[in-house]
DNA sequence: TTGAAAGCGCTACCAA
DNA sequence: TTGGTAGCGCTTTCAA
């Protein structure tokens, strides 16, 4: 014992300086503190602002967001629901978002679904315990597993409490949609491959529960039979919406021989990624044995080898877009279209056709 | 006008179900209510219990998560600043604290930094109002921008206020810091290609004020140079810490014929996977023309071509471990070490000795 | 322009 | 085991 006192020194602060205490320091109310640092500062006396301002500076003062939530009874929070965030569809779009929340001075919560709605449904349960101002869903919707329902009730539930809802290309739900042209984009891909010559397809898809999945490869079936006579139906083989499930299908397909498979067209770019790996593994040349095309052009498509041919989705633009629409407070079931465009490389070349 | 009456109905609620309107609705008060569905409910009758339950149900209740975290003074969130969510480094670090902190029955948010100190700065202080259980930092630590003293006093300040910080790879900040073997992996990795073969060597890195492309071309050097006599030392190239900026690195050292470069090293995957698209589009063929190495092992470098020798980090992992460090409260500056390996691909094919 | 006071929705103490 | 009550930190009437 020293005999030194443990009573703590004037300056000495071990908790987090209070609205109070700020006020406290700049001899003022509560009130007037709270309307210097926030509230339409017109009506506070200049002077008494500066003396805020500067005793919450000295003292360090950052206000308790929560309190300030149930006080205000909203917050300015944004949450966004993924499958997953180490996939480039997604952490593209998710940048997209981050950027717009922060123009708009939000706070972005993130989500991971996995690719479960059931998680996803439980996700947006604790979400709506914390008041975003917009939740935006942007894992694509599976079909057929009893959660739609619940998921509308409960999105309707927070819609009503004053929140906004905004989808990433799910616009077969009621809510405010930034829609991506899937169907059209998968057309106009199978056109421009049926132009540079090729006639035998397989497509790699993940089913048809999954929606942007069927789409895109409704829109490719689609574009192939406008493309006239002498083209059958593509090989059609169901995989994972990821790089592992296009690689598996593709080295089905390759241990098969290809079947007479000119172009692989995967629904999405990471399982062309993984077909074209697969190929390559199998002892293929992607671009010269058979021709591999995806969907969504991410930013490495153009540092594969052959490039990848695919459908250039603006996805950074989506999750921006999807941010704007949220805060627009736009009607309920409205869909933003966001365009695609066909982006032809290497690893579709144009074929000769054959000798007669 | 019909007569009808605006009085909402009996079942009509606009508003969102408060735990008063559950507490009335099972009959019993707020506070047993609260006891009920969070607290230790051992001290409330099962029968109460099933009744407070079925009363929030049936009201839709959500609890108001900003209510209790004022209520309570802490909440149930962990705050992620990384520097961009839209690259594979950092959305795989994402989603190892995703995984975690949902382990964790925690919300994550997450805040995008751009590589901007004062902005990642001013995000951490906007955060501390949010009081998150932890805030994680994975950016790299950029030095000489000033802004390195009010960073450690501001998460110093949350320290204080008992928040825990968890950095990734930047352990010269004295808080707790899941560290990325850099320097050592680099080394092994320079090692490894000396004894492949290679003795002119280029280095892609960012400079020496980013503190990971310092560490991983200090090891690099290391090792060449612990290799033995007949290395020179490496051409040195500074670019951004980006995929444009290893494109733009490599395109320059294209145009002036290589300098004679045996391989080149870019301190990380996306500068390594634009650097070899630079070559490519120079007229070169990596791995034949000239090696490339690259540090991380983001998964798509096995579906480069040709597949890109790197040093691998589990990321993943890394995201992983720093939440659960975040949450065992370990001691203030503890230093987790996340050992990395090289794994040798076909971008550094074993080199002929040149005739002698 | 200001301050007192009454909340916001929830938790936690203290008696009962 | 329960309910009353006093907060948590902040905002926002309502008077002064």
């Amino acid at each position: 014992m020293t005999g030194m006192q443990d009573k703590p020194q004037p300056g000495d602060r071990p908790l987090p300086a209070t609205l109070r205490d700020v006020a406290r320091a700049a001899g003022v109310s509560p009130a007037t503190a709270s309307r210097a640092l926030n509230g339409s500062s017109r009506n506070v006396r200049a002077e008494n602002v500066s003396r805020v301002l500067a005793a919450a500076a000295s003292l360090d003062y950052v206000p308790h967001l929560s309190a300030q939530a149930t006080a205000k009874g909203s917050t300015r929070t944004a949450a966004l629901v993924v499958s997953g965030i180490d996939d480039p569809y997604f952490s593209s779009i998710a940048a997209g978002v981050a950027q717009g929340a922060d123009a708009a001075g939000l706070t972005v919560t993130m989500a991971v679904s996995e690719r479960s709605p059931e998680r996803e449904l439980q996700i947006v349960r604790t979400l709506r315990g914390q008041r975003p101002r917009v939740i935006i869903l942007a894992g694509s919707r599976i079909d057929g597993t009893g959660t739609r329902e619940a998921l509308i009730e409960e999105l309707d539930a927070y819609r009503t409490a004053g929140g906004s809802v905004v989808m990433v290309s799910q616009p077969d739900l009621p809510f405010g949609t930034v829609s991506i042209e899937n169907a059209e984009g998968a057309r106009q891909l199978a056109r421009a491959l049926v132009e540079r010559g090729y006639r035998r397809f397989a497509v790699i898809w993940a089913g048809e529960r999954i929606r942007t999945s069927r789409d895109r490869y409704d829109g490719f079936l689609a574009g192939l039979r406008e493309s006239g006579a002498g083209i059958g139906d593509p090989l059609v083989l169901e995989a994972a919406f990821t790089r592992a499930g296009g690689y598996a299908a593709a080295r089905d397909l390759a241990s098969r021989g290809l079947d007479g498979v000119e172009l692989v067209f995967a629904v999405n770019d990471v399982m062309a990624i993984g077909a074209m790996t697969a190929l390559r593994d199998a002892g293929l040349v992607p671009g010269e044995d058979v021709a591999v095309a995806g969907f969504d052009d991410i930013g490495s498509a153009v540092d594969l080898v052959p490039m990848l041919t695919s459908v250039s989705v603006p996805l950074h633009e989506v999750g921006l877009r999807a941010m704007e629409c949220a805060l627009s407070d736009l009607d309920a079931a409205e869909v933003v279209q966001i365009p695609t465009s066909v982006v032809l490389r290497d690893s579709t070349p144009r074929r000769m056709p054959p000798a007669p």
